[in-house]
Parts: C-alpha cells; structure tokens; sequence
DNA sequence: GATGAATGAGCGTTCATTCAT
DNA sequence: CATGAATGAACGCTCATTCAT
C-alpha cells in the first residue's frame, strides 16, 4: 500500500479515501481490467461465426492483449494464483452463473454442437487457456519471442486439444 | 522460519545452519520435490516406447501424483509462481541445460520423430503442462472430481494438443 | 470529528469553524451539558431549605438525572477521567473560584452551621460524589438497577458519610 | 507500546516474547498490580477483628497503599475506566465468584451482623471506594495534601456512609 | 553445534487537521 | 462560509535474521 500510494505520488492515507481497504481495491483494479481485456478480446466477435473460428479468435485476441499489455497479464495472473483469485473463482463456478459468459458461452456451444469434446466445462478451460497462459508468461519473461505466426500456431494448437 | 524450526522440533536458529537462509531453503525443498516427483513419474517408464505411449504414461503418472499429494503440488505451484521459480526457469531454459531430462528428451524426440509438431520446445511444455498444472489445480481446490477415465481423456486431450 | 461532521449533516471542514479544535469542542460540549445538568437538578431547590434536605434533593435529583440520561453520564465522567477534566477541575479548584456554585455553597453551609464534618471541601465533594458516580456507573452498565426506593437510600448513605 | 518498549529499552518486537498483545499486557500488568495490593493492604488485617477495625483497617491501608504508589494508583483507576475494566468487572460480579474475596467478605460480614446497612453489595461498595478512590486521585493530583490524620478522618466518614 | 531472546524495518490502517476551491 | 480531498505521523503487530551463551 505504502509503495502504491508513494508511486501515485500521494500520502499514504489518500489511497482510503478510494479503496475501502487493501483487498477492496485488488478486486476492484482485477475487475477493471478483466472488463478492459474482455471488451478488446470482443471486439470483431460474433457468436454467429463457426466455432473454430470464435476459438481462434478469442485465443489469439487474448493471447495478443497479454503480450501488448505485459503489466495487466501478471497482475491477473497473480490475483488468480492468490487467495483472491481462488475464492473469486470459487464463487464463478460454484455459484451463481454471471460474469465472462463470452468463453462460457463458447464452450457449452462447441460441446453442444459436437465440434468439442465431450469434457466438463472446467477441463476444456484448462486445456484452452492452460498453454495460452504459460505462454504468454514465457514471452513476457523472454523465455520465447512470441510473433504472429507462432501466436497462430499455438492457439491452433489449443484448439487441437479441444477439438473432437 | 519460525514454524518450520518448531514442527522441526528445534530452535529457531538451528535452522540457518542448514540453510543459509529462507530463500535457499525454499531452493533445496523445490529440488528436492522435484527430484521425487521425477522419481514417481519415472517409474515403468522407457526411452524405448513410442513417443505417444511415453507422452501418456509421463502425464498420467504426474497428474496423478499430484493428486496424490496435493501439499507437494501446493508448493511445486506457489513455488512456481513465485520469483524464485521464475528465476529457476530463467536458469534451465537459458543457462546450461540439464535435469528434468526426462520431458525434454521426450518432446525433442517427438519433434525429430515429426510425431509432434514443430514448435519451440517451450510452447510444447505449455501445451502439455498447462491444461494438466490446471486440471490438477482445479481437482486440488474442489472445482472438479477427477477419476482414472477422466484424468486419460485430459492427458490425451493434451497430446492432441501436441501431436502433428 | 469525521463521524460528528457527517452526523450533524456538515463537512469535515466545517467543523473547525465553530470550534478551533477537537479539545475546544470537547470542552465546550462540557460546559453545555454540565449547564444543563446544573439546571435540571436546581428545579425546586431553594437555599432556605435545611442542609439535610438541600443534599437529599441535590443528590436525588443528580443521580436520576444520570439514570436518565446515561449518554450525558458516560461523556462527562469519560470527560473527567481524561487529561480535559484533570486540568478543568485544577481550575476549579486553585484558580479562580466559579461556576458549579450550588454544590460548593450547599457545603460550605453545611460545615459553617456545623451540620457537615468538618473536613476540606475536596473531600466532602468526595465523599457525597464518589458514591453518587459510582452507583450511577454500576446502574448504567448493568451491575445493579435502581430504583426510586434504592436511589433513596444511596443518596442517605451519603449523607450519613457527610453529616456531623 | 512502542513507547514502553522504547522506555524498557528493548525493541519495538522484543514485548511480543513476553505477552502476546497489547490486551494481555494490560490485563497482566492489572493482575500483578492488584496481587500486590491486595498483599500490601492485608498486611496486620485478621477476620477476626471487629467490622468497624476491619473496616478501618483495610480502608486506611489502601488510601495510604495509593498515596504511596501513585503511579499504580492511575493506572488502576485508567484500567477501570475502559474497556478493559469494565469487562472485568463484568466477570466478576456476574460470573463466577472469585478472587478479591478480602472485601467481599468483609460487607457480607458487615451485613449479615447487622453492623453495616442492609444494601446490596454494589452499593456498598460505591459508598466505601467512590470516595476512598476520589480523595486519593485528589491527593495525587496535587488538590489536596492528605496527611495521617485526614486519611483516618476520611475513612471514618466513608465507615459513618456504611454502617448502620 | 544448538539455542532462543532480541531486533527493527515494514505491514495495513486511522484520524485530527489543513487549505484550495 | 462551506467543502471534502489530502495529509502523514502514529498505531499495534510480524517475521527473517543475528549472536551471545
């Protein structure tokens, strides 16, 4: 908190005025940018489009928002491996079905048609978002240099493993 | 620190005469998780099988033995997550490459072999290791069951991930 | 002063119009509410009366007016266990002589026409008083509930205390 | 605490070794306190004296107990008027039935001889303490000078609120 | 070699007060 | 006059590490 409000050049108690209190304002700045990044991954989308193609777009729209917005990727990715991560999704699955419906959407659509596998929900994510995560992890710490064409193979990749 | 040297039965300065401090602690326990887990999965396992039979056999042997011991997959994870896993990956994929052989000869077997497709090395570990780190996350915390039928569909959902 | 500002429906910065400072308000809402008290319990007291019957109605009509009003009771003793009432009542007390005459002349009455012991007034205040506060307190947190018969028989116990 | 871990010349951790928070240190610090005035007080005190001696006896020591240690006199009398005290209080009088049995045996003597008044014990001891407490935060404060004398006229006069 | 008391920088948070608007 | 955003010292507490014994 202290090296938050030093960066925003305030004192430390301004940050109060905003944020209830230091877990509030992690899950307000997560919700924030999960909205920010489900609005660019969206843009060009249509449910109307095969699921092949809605697969690729949304896996490589995701996997080039995290590459172009390095900070926001390890942000949620920490949330989601922190204690607010996994009770946030414990709520997602477990309880009332809202929030992010365009992945879930895509998924129950790809099984229902029988494009997908037949596999729970929770799987398919794994085996969509599993790789896409761990890759964009390792172009941000340099393990790889991610370019058009391997961000295409790889999301095609993804979409082997999901596929019937 | 603290607790560690009290459910180790000793003082809390004992401690640092086998570690230097907590970081290398932290260090040793990873490698040596890490040393166990490559033991169990390497059980029955040959160089000699066909690449898809040792793909399967490697990754339903490590889901499995994380599900089995789901305190050493807890720390495997945070560890992971954490600087010091990034700085340990940072060393085994730039600086000089050894241990944990055993998955890497398998993939630069599949590729030369062209049963698996040709991709940096890298993104073929994310391919096989997110969906199964996550899967097993998510059996771990309660999101989903996971049985002997399921935990082969995942692992064959991520060969075909992998595969040409 | 945040909560009082909201409470009275103002800014935060409003409040330091009316008072310089959080210890001027504190003072003065003493004053205000020790007025008030004076006032409420010289209702039907006359200096004519004998000493006895003049502390009987000053202690009766002090302790029920606490019972009553038990918000007014917990301020002003938290007022004088506090630094505030320290230094109001040295002023009281070695500075000038004022305010809150009606106790004081009620026992200098009562010493000169030898109906009092003859002690320091400061003492006489502690042996009517200290009672009186204390039954108050007990009654206010629950420890005993009083009643117009038991109220009688405390403030007589005090007098007991007092008298010749 | 950081101010008594600075005056103990200790550091600002060094008081958790030694109580586990700021609470226990309070009640722990008001335990020992008591225990050693209750043992000061007791001192030359017998049941079998008479009330009245008793009464004086226990009275004179503990007025003359605080005007020599005032330092734990105001810490006493600061414990009482919080939280703290008034939790205290609460155990003791509506739970279980212990400890400062010195006093409490004393009035139910008192009362059950039908030397003191037919009151409730509260009450008893409003009119014994209230003013006992009273005079010696005077003293202390500097508004009076109490000497030998005065003390025993003081406790005399508190004993004439109490008796029959 | 083992101990555990001591350390102190750092944590998240509060709140009386100021001052530009 | 009134506002309320901003402040920052202070709070109670933690914990990896040291060092005299």
């Amino acid at each position: 908190m202290a090296m938050i409000a030093d960066r925003a050049g305030v004192g430390a108690g301004t940050i109060y005025r905003y944020f209830e209190n230091k877990d509030v304002l992690i899950a307000e700045l997560h919700r924030e940018l999960e909205e920010k990044m489900t609005a660019a991954v969206g843009k060009g989308y249509s449910k109307e489009m095969p699921i092949r193609v809605r697969f690729l777009h949304l896996g490589t729209s995701l996997l080039k928002y995290f590459i172009e917005n390095p900070l926001e990727f390890r942000y949620l990715e920490q949330f989601h491996n922190s204690p607010y991560g996994v009770d946030y999704r414990r709520d997602k699955i477990l309880g009332k079905q809202e929030g992010c419906n365009i992945f879930r959407d895509l998924f129950e659509d790809g099984v229902s048609q029988q494009v997908m596998k037949d596999l729970p929900l929770v799987i398919l994510f794994a085996l969509a978002f599993g790789p896409l995560l761990a890759v964009a992890r390792d172009h941000i710490l340099g393990f790889i240099a991610l370019d058009e064409v391997l961000i295409v193979w790889t999301i095609e990749a993804c979409w082997d493993g999901v596929r019937r």
